[in-house]
DNA sequence: TGTATTAATATTGTATACTATTTGTATAGG
DNA sequence: CCTATACAAATAGTATACAATATTAATACA
């Protein structure tokens, strides 16, 4: 941390917290976060409170903070409700959007690009996050927005290993995503209402494929009475 | 305050705010705030920065916290999005509500019922908050419920006068909130999810009405020179 | 061996003192 | 008379010390 400033801890925590790089459910030791960022524990803990209430994390009287968990019970919630919120912002985006905003969009939309083409899982993943972000703030309705960066905190965590390219077919589906970004923005600057939603909706069926495959991946190999052979043989 | 507990203090200043004690834009004194609840700016400030994330305050750098406002580009936005808010909550809460959430409800009913017909102003209108906030925590979705909560901050302070009984007719307009609400009990325990929804758009269309009316009242009278010879004739 | 109680330790919550920033006011110069 | 600058007061932000609470370890007893 070069700079000790709050809003830049308060920013790299949430990062921290989309990344997976500290746990959901694990719980926060104020003195050593507050260590590692060089401030004192009074300004870490009106993060942590502001991060509350945002849905970043759980505070429990007497007990700290908790990175906010993803219990199985609301992940069913979350495929159910993201569709409806998702297609209702970019609707209310492409009708509101101002030029400026659109310009915001493609220089994000352009570091997503890159990023995701040079395999930065992280980066790619916040910058994604970024950008369905930025559509909120076009869609102009703090309350949907509310329940977007919500629902965009479980996404982004849960679509973590979207944009891991272990497998070409995963480099194919990161390009498809980038693409729908693209398609995504020019329906958004045309104010083709419509077409936003269409799109959205693609790109939601897209990332649900993913991250059902990640909650449910493909089952281990039976064949591992073959592959003791093989060591045996060794 | 009897008791300078904290989460006490983070209530009532919710409550202040909800009935426009405190307006909308103001600043928030902390050294005076803190020392009327007894408590030291520490703990204060922790509470601030929760109510920021959840849309009561607005934290700005260096120069405090301000009551969240309520512009008129954003006023359209809440009429817009009400409906669809208030309606996909009831939904789910026809579907998913426990009976004991069904209880709470009623005792929450029960308290609204009374201090209505008390004409309680405040109270009345805290309670109303309160039984909404139980009908979106029965829906059991986070997502949507960070949208409900932040639309009934703005739609609690919009409708204060609402249960302020001036006339018969506001008398006859709150007896009819008190049974919609009734009526919207007893669809979510028998899971009428569709009726729910019905009863819901019709207790927004009352609502709306009387906003609107709150916001576009009846024009003064233009019968003033009368006034003024009535007053020169005393 | 298992459980209950108590002491030690760690962690959270709060108050206060101090620093930094902003805002208001007064005075000097144009 | 207006503007600009500098100083003073007020307010926001932070660090540290201390108090309260929870967690752990240790011991005594069944």
């Amino acid at each position: 941390m070069p700079k000790p400033n709050k809003s830049i801890c308060a920013d790299d925590l949430r990062k921290r917290i989309l990344s997976l790089d500290i746990n959901p459910g694990s719980d926060i030791d104020e003195v050593s976060l507050s260590k590692e960022y060089g401030i004192s524990r009074t300004p870490l803990r009106e993060i942590l409170h502001r991060l509350a209430g945002d849905g970043y994390v759980r505070l429990e009287e007497n007990r700290g903070a908790k990175v906010a968990s993803i219990d199985l019970s609301v992940m069913r919630v979350f495929f159910q409700t993201a569709p409806l919120i998702y297609c209702t912002v970019a609707r209310q985006a492409a009708e509101c959007r101002s030029s400026l905003q659109v310009a915001e969009l493609k220089k994000t939309q352009a570091a997503f690009a890159a990023s995701a083409k040079a395999g930065e899982v992280g980066e790619t993943s916040i910058l994604n996050h970024r950008f369905h972000e930025q559509i909120g703030q076009m869609a102009h309705n703090p309350y949907l927005m509310a329940s977007l960066q919500r629902m965009l905190i479980d996404h982004t965590r849960l679509s973590q290993t979207f944009f891991n390219p272990q497998s070409d077919l995963d480099q194919t589906r990161i390009a498809q995503s980038v693409d729908q970004h693209d398609s995504m923005i020019s329906a958004i600057e045309a104010r083709e209402t419509s077409l936003a939603i269409d799109l959205t909706l693609q790109h939601w069926d897209l990332s649900r494929n993913e991250m059902e495959k990640y909650v449910h991946p493909d089952p281990l190999s039976l064949d591992v009475i073959s592959m003791k052979d093989r060591r045996n043989a060794i």
